[in-house]
DNA sequence: AAATGCAATGTTATAACATTGCATTTGTGC
DNA sequence: GCACAAATGCAATGTTATAACATTGCATTT
């Protein structure tokens, strides 16, 4: 559809992100999984908030497009991305966010803010490495390569 | 502890802990705070699961003491309990646990095993140091002393 | 003793988040 | 076209948490 007349829409905080959706794509399918049209749909949504959803706001957006849309339909669509690590759960929050890293080979923090929700990812190599080997000699190990963690973000901590 | 006839009662993991609750109750006490019947309750049974437990599986124990207990009756007691620094949620995994640690003017790490919901409180200062100038140098801060963190235990590593 | 204030608790309902199970459709290789 | 697996639609249900309002119990004042 959309091959001309490229500017009228996008509604909330964005720009089209067919770049990174086309990447997204092309390493799904590498990897012999495929972003079909709804999860491509949720994970546009994911790109378009950087600060976080909630999966029923997701599916109120999604709704819009495809009324018949349910609970399920999202938490599949983001249990695909989670695996394909396109996207991240915040636990403490319900929340979702899609990964800015192209690649995870760096562990990453997770900074979400209490206040305002917001959740920014961030690659501190020496901190990670600090961290995980206070666990491995405590006998643990990193579960995932992220790490969630409570901050005030630059905006509340002035607040 | 228990100095004289130690081993009756104490059903599930554990001895009394009777020590433990006074100290908790005294502590609240300097406070103007004060640690009722049933937050004291919940607290001992927070005390009996190093594991972590379930708001709803400490409803369903307490309501063998009091059958009128509700959702409201533990959530209260639970939000008590965490303003006091006596108990932590852990948010993945919707789990609550007893804080081990006397004081938290150091802050804690808290490893939360994905596998079986241990959860061990560990203080590694100069871990947590960096973290904190880390975010600090992002514009961010910790939010309060309490840092969990998603990391195999030393039984589930094994496996 | 009666009235007041106030924290805690009881009670009911509902909001918010997530999963299960099964029927149907879609895509892909043969 | 056909068979098979993957994805989706859909309804019901399970799980976690809070809102809203009434009541109790006890300390203080009148």
């Amino acid at each position: 559809m959309n091959s001309s007349i490229p500017d009228i829409q996008c509604p909330p905080t964005a720009g089209s992100h067919t770049a990174a959706l086309d990447l997204a794509e092309a390493a799904c399918r590498t990897r012999g999984a495929s972003l079909t049209a709804i999860r491509r749909e949720v994970l546009e949504l994911l790109y378009r908030s950087p600060t976080g959803v909630k999966a029923y706001d997701l599916l109120a957006q999604i709704k819009e497009a495809r009324p018949g849309a349910s609970p399920p339909t999202i938490y599949r669509a983001l249990d695909f991305l989670i695996e394909q690590g396109l996207a991240h759960k915040i636990g403490r929050m319900n929340l979702f966010v899609a990964c800015r890293h192209a690649s995870h080979h760096i562990p990453s923090l997770f900074l979400v803010c209490p206040k305002c929700s917001g959740v920014t990812e961030l690659q501190e190599p020496s901190v990670m490495s600090a961290l995980s080997s206070s666990l491995a000699e405590a006998g643990h190990r990193l579960e995932s390569p992220e790490v969630e963690i409570s901050a005030l973000c630059p905006k509340c901590v002035g607040v």
